[in-house]
DNA sequence: AATAAGGTCAACCGCAACAAG
DNA sequence: GCTTGTTGCGGTTGACCTTAT
């Protein structure tokens, strides 16, 4: 991968030292010029190369190797529907990330669900749990989901900054421990228990060929959003708790398979489904319910705020 | 422990838009 | 108006890492 062409150009992978001449050259002349780069012999990389390397990388504020949030995963999602592949044009909303890096987020996402789709007839067994799961994982999926979307203007203003590490860092909190200890009621508001097939339809067919989608929906701030919400590909699979065939698919399983809270995780799908609310029993005990699921359903879920901040 | 499968990320490529000559 | 160079964007690929079997 790493190397030189015929032509001298060397490609693959940036070193440090490549990196420093490049920033040295964005302090002296801004970031443009990109191919005087190479033709002042600075570096042997396209000017192309250089600008990317630049944009992805080197820019300053960048939330480099920091996992997207909820509320930027929302943002994306609702972008994507509005304006289709504009990844440019999406990342624009969120400060700190790239175009490479919503393109990339998307396309994960998309080869994750192809490939929960794909496996829907025949899951492993080892599948089985991990659907059940990100179903309920899904069902709890805030009602009020649109945003207020505006794009922002930057600045460079050290409190910026600073409130953007904050919240890149918080985002980034390993919580799956935390989450453990904290009673599922605490968990689970069930003022949140409502249910939208239409933001299903909406990741299947872009708000782009309707547009009257997005600005039919109320529109909220993200200070506004519902605390508790969920990676909404699950909000597909659980729109397929619909069709009465679905729970065949997980074969002999019974929800004795899926540890003491299942039979309460399928309730809590049908309150879901009916957007009722009603509380959850209390005497469920929230260690053996989460214990049989894989950490990653709470990859997503904010870390419970502290007593003091109740 | 070894291997396969899946996920993430960085970087390249081709194309289109735009500007300068 | 045409050509050429530059920039920006979206799609794609491959390396690396993590998780599951």
């Amino acid at each position: 991968m790493e190397g030189k062409r015929d032509d001298g150009i060397r490609k693959g992978p940036w070193k440090a030292e490549e990196d420093e001449v490049l920033l040295n050259h964005v302090k002296k002349y801004g970031p443009r010029d990109w191919s005087s780069i190479r033709s002042k012999g600075l570096l042997q990389r396209t000017g192309k190369s250089c600008r990317l390397r630049w944009v992805n990388k080197l820019r300053p504020n960048l939330k480099n190797g920091c996992k997207f949030s909820l509320e930027e995963e929302r943002v994306v999602i609702e972008l994507q529907g509005q304006f289709g592949n504009k990844w440019a044009r999406i990342a624009t909303y969120l400060p700190g990330r790239t175009d490479n890096d919503v393109k990339n987020f998307w396309s994960s996402r998309q080869k994750r669900l192809a490939r929960i789709l794909q496996n829907s007839g025949a899951p492993s067994k080892s599948q089985k749990n991990k659907r059940v799961v990100q179903s309920y994982h899904g069902c709890c999926q805030g009602s009020d989901s649109r945003l207020a979307l505006e794009a922002p203007k930057f600045s460079s203003s050290s409190e910026e900054s600073s409130a953007r590490a904050q919240s890149c860092s918080s985002s980034c909190i390993e919580n799956s421990d935390m989450i453990k200890m904290v009673p599922l009621p605490d968990l689970v508001n069930p003022r949140l228990l409502t249910f939208e097939t239409n933001f299903i339809h909406q990741e299947f067919s872009p708000a782009e060929k309707n547009p009257s989608y997005i600005e039919s929906q109320p529109q909220i701030p993200f200070s506004q959003q519902p605390e508790l919400t969920f990676s909404p590909e699950s909000q597909e699979l659980l729109a397929r708790l619909e069709d009465p065939s679905i729970f065949e698919m997980f074969g002999p399983l019974d929800t004795c398979g899926l540890g003491n809270g299942a039979d309460q995780l399928f309730e809590l799908v049908g309150s879901c489904r009916t957007g009722a609310n009603e509380t959850i029993d209390s005497s469920i005990t929230p260690d053996s319910f989460f214990d049989d699921f894989p950490t990653d359903v709470f990859d997503h879920i904010e870390p419970p705020p502290s007593p003091s901040e109740r």
